[in-house]
DNA sequence: ATTAACATGATAAAGCATCTCATTTCACTC
DNA sequence: GAGTGAAATGAGATGCTTTATCATGTTAAT
């Protein structure tokens, strides 16, 4: 439940919040600008403002409810925090995004932080290019 | 040389192309924000202006001179492009930049994409973290 | 040296994100 | 359910990075 979740963070549950939590929760598109999420409200009749979803969205993320992502192309995009860290593939030409996990390259990772003394507190794989099929519309 | 690239790259030789590509190949950090090589270059006494930079370092980009990277923190990085890809770890401490390379993971990068019928044009891996050593004065 | 195309730099402008602050909403008490 | 203080909202201002504009200055080839 959305509500829990923002009150576990310490926030008050608000109509903004309930809303924009929902939004991610609930939309095919997973990954969302803050300008997108201001639109899609205002879209559905919300009364809305862009500063509060910025807010909201700094906030969901500092208590770990969704990731920031900064894809090429200046805007950032969230999305609903997972169980598990997952990295992304980014179609150039849709725009869409793909989800995926490999232990193999997080094992890696981490034995090369460690053979320099470094010590993770988070990372970022982003592969862009361009999907060979047409599943776009399926995403 | 520095000329010839700058030919290569269907560019002019002029005098602020010559010190930033200079700057980028001759300074103990590698990467550099537009606004540090600007600030940099007019502590030299050269003149110079911001827009200038930019302007030179998308050229360089494009001409794949330079590399691009959006670090945390807002201002992209530039780096003097070297033969083969490679990855980040940045101490978000010091701003230490560590580059390394890893065939394991450029391998199963590879496979990834082809499962997922995806070719890829372009690669970001960043590790964010510290260095638990105090080696930050010799990055 | 001349010249035409290109480059420069100061400043304006655009774009994304955050800050300000008066007003509203929430959540708690009685 | 009304009253109250603290927190949240939203409109607009502001900040910061980057790009566009344009009159002036440089380059490189004749």
């Amino acid at each position: 439940m959305e509500e829990q979740d923002i009150k576990r963070a310490g926030l008050k549950v608000t109509q903004p919040r309930l809303k924009i939590l929902d939004l991610l929760g609930n939309t095919r598109e997973r990954h969302l600008s803050a300008e997108d999420i201001y639109k899609i409200l205002l879209g559905n009749g919300d009364e809305i403002g862009l500063a509060t979803v910025y807010r909201a969205l700094t906030q969901f993320e500092a208590a770990g409810l969704v990731n920031r992502h900064h894809f090429e192309g200046g805007q950032a995009v969230f999305e609903l925090a997972s169980e598990e860290h997952h990295d992304h593939m980014v179609c150039m030409r849709t725009g869409r995004v793909l989800e995926f996990c490999d232990e193999i390259i997080e094992q890696r990772q981490r034995e090369l932080a460690h053979q320099h003394n470094f010590r993770i507190t988070g990372h970022s794989l982003i592969l862009y290019g361009e999907f060979l099929d047409n599943n776009d519309e399926k995403a």
